[in-house]
DNA sequence: TATTTTAATTAACATATGTTATATATTTGT
DNA sequence: ACAAATATATAACATATGTTAATTAAAATA
């Protein structure tokens, strides 16, 4: 069911695919090529918009502060993703942040270049505002696994997530590989917890752990802890 | 810290103000005035837009079902708030439901008055984006408090806010009127559990219920649970 | 108002998760 | 390649939360 993953999914890899092929070739040309480091920010908030990015290659997290300063990652960019229009179409300030995971190969559009972009192209704004509102909805599907669900569900759920995100994208590799901290920190636990629930999962044969890349050796078993039913089920095993 | 309250206040409340003397005469014009009964929804989730809602008296509740159907409630709206514009300007179904916690005033705008408005006041529209972006982080920083914070802790930050938001705009009355499958909801536990986290704070002094309705007695031990630095507590004190 | 239905409260017990501590593995910087 | 720093794995114990069940309170309906 491709249905499931679109709740999880921003698809803001598509909003380019708005554009025509002379929009493009503006796009293009206005685009600047960045190499960032693993570890710095593409943008954090409450600093102010610069413009947009695109991931081209390479993993980014986005995290908020709450009010207590702990950082909450609520996604994680992969390649094609576009980034950071949120600030530019409403807000004054970035109001998250976004750090590469690993070392990125980024487009990146200044602020008047994108705005000129959108003023020109009525389907590119149109569509970058319904893909806010589709992201609200991701949010909120989020916020209903967090609320809902036990930690070994959210582990299944993040895990099924998290390798198709990775394997779409990062072709030469499906294993799931983040630090245990910002895994727990996505799946709202700590990490020794975290890590008793993927023992339990290596244990019941569900995933392998190499290094600390996880790769799912069961999915359906995996599949039992989201309660779908079982059409739905059987099509997520592919 | 108003900061504090803003950071799980949609804010929709304000969209309207930023009308001029004759476009408010304008919307006030096309608005139409309903009754809704307890119990019945404004819009569901799948269903074609309308228009949008303008709540005049009552509480509403909005919520999505997740992939496994349960319902999550994520939002309350009160006095002044406006909703149902996400799907107006963006997808073509309501992504999420709203149901009437009580009886309620509403003023409805249907979509092409509304799109018409949007139209003729740019400012509108900006306001109206720049909203969505706003709530978008709303939304992140309830994941934070669900990912991070045990029970209590988000029990004694949704009665704050709860308190707050219906104080502020219901005057007769402020305690916190929900039932309990509704609170748990939202808090992320089961309404049995959720009894036992009130029970605690009843018997430390902390609240007092009558009815089902739940009064903040000693705000400052409240404040304790969500650690925020002093000044910032003391200032939530009024 | 009386009756029926639904919601709230509470307790007891089972299970899940938090926390601290220690050992091991991996990465980083020189 | 080595040392130092950081991340992961795991266990043991403490605490928090889930679950079932029984009782009481409140709300809906006739």
């Amino acid at each position: 069911m491709k249905d499931f993953f679109n709740q999880f999914d921003f698809q803001s890899d598509q909003l380019f695919g708005k554009l025509n092929s002379a929009e493009k070739k503006f796009a293009d040309r206005v685009m600047e090529k960045l190499l960032i480091k693993k570890g710095s920010t593409l943008f954090y908030e409450g600093g102010i918009p610069t413009g947009v990015f695109q991931l081209k290659n390479g993993r980014a997290k986005k995290f908020k502060r709450g009010f207590s300063g702990e950082e909450q990652i609520f996604y994680i960019y992969t390649k094609d993703d576009v980034m950071g229009y949120h600030a530019l179409l409403g807000e004054e300030r970035y109001q998250d942040s976004c750090e590469a995971l690993e070392d990125l190969e980024v487009n990146f559009i200044s602020k008047s270049n994108f705005l000129k972009l959108l003023n020109d192209v009525p389907r590119l704004k149109q569509a970058v505002i319904k893909n806010i509102s589709h992201e609200f909805g991701v949010l909120a599907n989020t916020i209903a696994v967090l609320a809902q669900k036990d930690q070994n569900t959210r582990l299944a759920i993040f895990l099924m997530l998290l390798e198709k995100k990775f394997k779409q994208k990062i072709a030469e590799s499906a294993g799931i590989d983040l630090t245990r901290d910002d895994l727990s920190n996505m799946i709202g636990t700590s990490s020794e917890s975290l890590g008793r629930s993927l023992k339990q999962f290596k244990d019941s044969g569900i995933i392998e752990i190499e290094k600390r890349v996880i790769y799912i050796k069961n999915k359906k078993a995996l599949l039992k802890f989201l309660r779908l039913d079982s059409i739905t089920q059987d099509a997520l095993v592919y």
